[in-house]
DNA sequence: TCGACGATCATCT
DNA sequence: GATGATCGTCGAG
C-alpha cells in the first residue's frame, strides 16, 4: 500500500475540473501532473510547470476565431477535459486540454512540464539518450518539446483525460504566491489579443520554456 | 548567450 | 498559394 500522499499526486482531476473558463482552468492546471500510461504498466510524468488559455470566438491567436467553421476548429467544440491535438509547422504536436462545455471551442495549451517520473524514458523519446548533457526544459521546456517527451501524437487527439494512456492527475498545486503571467508566445499576428496576459507559469521554474517570464 | 533561419505539411483563404 | 499556439542548428560576439 503506497502512503496517502503517494495515491493522492496521482489521482485523476475530475471532468467537471474542467467545465469552467479557460483563463481559471490553465491558472489551476500549474503544479498538476500529466501522465502517460505506457504499455507494460510504465509510465511518464510532467509537473505542469507552463500553460496558455485560449478562448473562443473573438480570440484572434484562437484556432477557434471564427467559431466552429472548419474541420480543425470544430475540433475544439467539445466538452472540458477532453484532449486537442493538432500538428504545427508541418512537424511538432501541440496537446491542448479543451475547457468549458462543447459550446465554448475553448482551450488551454500545455506548454511545459518538469519531469516527475521516466525521464530517462523522456530523453530518448526527446533524442539526448546517448550520454548527452540534459539541461533544464529541455526535455518538456515547449509544446512540441512536452509532446515528444511523453510520445504524444496525432492519435491522442479526443482522449478523455480522467481516465486513459493520457490523464491529468492531482500532483501539487501552486500558490498564488508562486504564479506568474503574461502575453502567449508566438501569436504576434493576433492584433490586441496578443498582449492578453493568458499564459501562466511557476515562478522561477527551470523548465519554463522562453521567452521567459518576469516575476 | 543570442539572433537568424530553414525544416515541412495540414489547414485555411 | 500562404502561413503557423515550434525547434534545432549555426555563426557572430
Amino acid at each position: 500500500m503506497l502512503p496517502y500522499r503517494a495515491m493522492s499526486v496521482f489521482e485523476p482531476l475530475p471532468a467537471q475540473f474542467y467545465r469552467r473558463a479557460s483563463e481559471e482552468v490553465a491558472r489551476d492546471l500549474l503544479g498538476r501532473y500529466l501522465v502517460r500510461f505506457l504499455d507494460g504498466g510504465r509510465r511518464l510524468a510532467l509537473r505542469l510547470v507552463e500553460v496558455e488559455a485560449y478562448q473562443g470566438e473573438g480570440d484572434r491567436a484562437s484556432h477557434a476565431r471564427n467559431g466552429p467553421v472548419t474541420e480543425r476548429s470544430r475540433r475544439l467544440y467539445r466538452d472540458g477535459g477532453r484532449s486537442y491535438v493538432y500538428l504545427i509547422y508541418g512537424m511538432y504536436h501541440c496537446l491542448n486540454v479543451v475547457s468549458g462545455t462543447e459550446h465554448d471551442g475553448s482551450a488551454v495549451l500545455l506548454r511545459a512540464g518538469e519531469p516527475v517520473e521516466g525521464a530517462e524514458a523522456m530523453a530518448r523519446n526527446r533524442g539526448r539518450g546517448g550520454g548527452r548533457r540534459v539541461r533544464p526544459g529541455d526535455l518538456a521546456g515547449g509544446p512540441g518539446k512536452l509532446c515528444q517527451a511523453l510520445g504524444i501524437d496525432g492519435s491522442f487527439d479526443d482522449l478523455e483525460l480522467w481516465r486513459g494512456r493520457l490523464v491529468v492527475t492531482r500532483g501539487e498545486p501552486v500558490d498564488d504566491g508562486r504564479v506568474v503571467r503574461g502575453p502567449r508566445v508566438g501569436v504576434d499576428y493576433a492584433g490586441e489579443a496578443a498582449g492578453w496576459p493568458l499564459r501562466f507559469a511557476v515562478a522561477d521554474n527551470r523548465h519554463v520554456s522562453k521567452p521567459r517570464l518576469g516575476k
